[in-house]
RNA sequence: GCGUCCGUAGCUUAGUGGAUAGAGCGCUGGCCUCCGGAGCCAGAGGUCGGGGGUUCGAAUCCCUCCGGACGCGCCA
């Protein structure tokens, strides 16, 4: 699609002098297909040549006729419309999404870089909830996508395995509680005595020095309390490694905030060397107010370290032993103040990678409309809900196709994928309010309905038996209005992956990819493709190859698992 | 109070300067002797939160008001 347009643009900017760039980013597509596959609203070039954009459409429409893969070109009320030459351009598209699907997505725009993302970061000793499956499925979209776009992309997880919650945990455990419970269920009891903790901290307010008390012997390295804190780490990471198989996410990194203990001191003594360090209430930080930001705090006024100074020290290190030159934060939209603050500091230490420093911020997870708190115990775990989804899909199955080899596996990669997309659809900074009947619905614009399209296909090209065979659109067959508007929506993928990209927004692969569905869905509907005779059999079973081929890739990029029946 | 973000059909939402505002869920109706009905087609349902402005053109940009969420120094 971009070389087509390009061509427009390039005999547009010479008849009109407007520079070609510009012109690519008006060609729109035309919102009823009987106008024409391309267009170009010539209203902006009015002014300029002091002509009617009537006018100015109607003379670009007999200049442009001549192009190659141009089948028409017309005026019509301001607006040039094009069509393309269908049996050409569905070679040139269904070729690529055969020969290599990659290259139908990628222009590796992203070559030469390498983009640290840090997603997930669950807290130890905490539950997994439903609350961190954003973070986490976002992050490993981003991933996938900024992959395939070029990019060298280093995954890491910010455990928060560091803090004043620590203290609390520590405190909370000496208190009241046992080692033998603990053993027995670790994340869940260890989460009891935290939220606990809270709860009497409320009338006692003292508890909350003992837990700032217990962080403080942990920095000093007291023994006892460095070695719960590893025992509760090893137990949650355990916990978490499930929760991670589960979803198909993966990490190049674990590093949690503990790692950068020792490299926090290099940052401090720069700081001050630098004269940014101020001394405030006992505590260190760095003004901010030429900046309209408060101050970030570098030292807390009992001398111990914060999540700003680990999140500097962090940033150094993605840059200088990971080699990022871009940094990804796929953080919560809550905390979008600290990361300015944080941000604003890189760059006043002259850090040149701090302009390409982005927080990816998401809007809270709600249940029920009522806010997730940990703190106060209140949490929906994402265990239950996955395990939800996996018995909904296992009894659809069931109920639909009994047959089925492997049930348990497709089940998994069906209700897996079912909670995913729910997340993904939706542009990553809305609220999301999370609703079983939403979630376990695998109706309309689901993941199980983007599998279900694939599995589909795979089944039609399985009967076919032509997987060996070398298949490609015949150019003596030109495609009808049906396997056209397929044949467009692959030659989107481009766009969408550009899209996602430039955004780190998942949520327009995911759109992207249900519309594909949508047009191969009315293309089975509509168009046999088993019994129709040769040429137009081979046409319309290379258009379900590469739309196979497109379906997947695109599953893949936003984590979600393509089974080949269900 | 100040700052940031969000407000589009009953619900979830796409579209962020261009053609009659597009989908899904739910609701109503139609389509399996035919390649998988987790599908396809159609219908009802919209003062694009209100008002003002900029523009040939505004859901989209600016101002203002209303509603909601989040943040605003020693939690992350």
């Amino acid at each position: 699609m971009k070389s087509i347009k390009h061509a427009i643009a390039t005999a547009v900017a010479e008849h009109t002098g407007f520079p070609a760039a510009d012109i690519v980013n008006l060609i729109e597509y035309p919102p009823n297909p009987e106008l024409g596959d391309l267009a170009l609203p010539c209203f902006q070039f009015a002014k300029q040549l002091r002509k009617n954009p009537a006018l100015i459409a109607s003379e670009l429409a007999d200049k442009l006729a001549g192009i190659d893969g141009i089948g028409n070109a017309n005026a019509q009320g301001g607006y040039l419309n094009l069509t393309l030459e269908r049996s050409t351009y569905a070679l040139s598209i269904v070729d690529r999404a055969l020969q290599s699907v990659h290259d139908l997505f990628s222009e590796e725009r992203g070559t030469g870089h390498t983009v640290a993302v840090d997603y997930s970061a669950p807290n130890i000793a905490k539950p997994f909830g439903v609350g961190h499956l954003r973070s986490t499925i976002i992050g490993q979209a981003i991933v996938r996508l900024m992959r395939e776009d070029g990019y060298r992309v280093e995954g890491v997880n910010h455990l928060g395995d560091w803090g004043t919650q620590f203290g609390k945990n520590i405190a909370a455990y000496l208190k009241w509680g046992d080692e033998e419970t603990v053993r027995k269920n670790p994340v869940r009891e260890l989460f009891k005595l935290y939220v606990r903790f809270h709860e009497e901290a409320r009338e006692h307010p003292e508890l909350e020095d003992e837990g700032r008390y217990w962080f403080k012997q942990l920095e000093e390295g007291h023994e006892q309390a460095n070695r719960l804190w590893r025992w509760f780490i090893d137990e949650s990471l355990r916990a978490f490694q499930e929760t991670y198989k589960t979803l198909g996410v993966e990490f190049d990194h674990y590093l949690g905030e503990s790692f950068y203990n020792d490299k926090m001191d290099a940052i401090v003594d720069e700081l001050r060397a630098k004269g940014l360090l101020v001394e405030d209430d006992g505590a260190e930080v760095v003004d901010l107010s030429a900046y309209d930001m408060p101050p970030c705090i570098i030292k807390k006024s009992d001398g111990t370290s914060i999540y700003a100074t680990r999140d500097l020290a962090a940033a150094d290190y993605r840059h200088r032993v990971l080699g990022a030159d871009t940094l990804v934060y796929v953080v919560g939209a809550e905390q979008k103040l600290h990361f300015q603050q944080v941000f604003k500091v890189l760059e006043l230490l002259g850090r040149d990678y701090a302009k390409r420093c982005t927080h990816v911020a998401f809007g809270l997870m709600k249940f029920n409309g009522e806010r997730l708190s940990t703190r106060r115990g209140h949490v929906v775990y994402l265990e239950d809900v996955l395990n939800k989804a996996i018995e909904e899909a296992k009894r659809i199955i069931q109920e639909k196709n009994p047959n089925l080899a492997d049930q348990d596996g497709v089940a998994r990669s069906v209700g897996v994928g079912a909670v995913i997309f729910n997340d993904l659809k939706t542009y990553r900074i809305h609220e999301v309010d999370f609703r079983y009947e939403d979630v376990l619905n695998f109706d309309g614009e689901t993941g199980p309905y983007v599998q279900y399209t694939h599995a589909r296909a795979c089944s039609v090209l399985r009967k076919a038996g032509t997987d060996a065979q070398p298949l490609n659109w015949p150019t003596q067959v030109q495609p009808d209005d049906v396997e056209w508007a397929l044949i467009l929506r692959l030659a989107q993928a481009g766009e969408a992956l550009a899209r996602a990209v430039d955004e780190f927004d998942p949520s327009v692969m995911a759109r992207y990819v249900l519309h594909v569905c949508h047009a191969f869905n009315r293309f089975y509907h509509n168009n046999p493709i088993l019994q129709a005779d040769d040429p137009l059999r081979a046409a319309r079973l290379a258009l379900t190859q590469a739309t196979r081929n497109v379906i997947a890739k695109a599953l893949y990029l936003i984590g979600l698992d393509a089974p080949q029946e269900m």
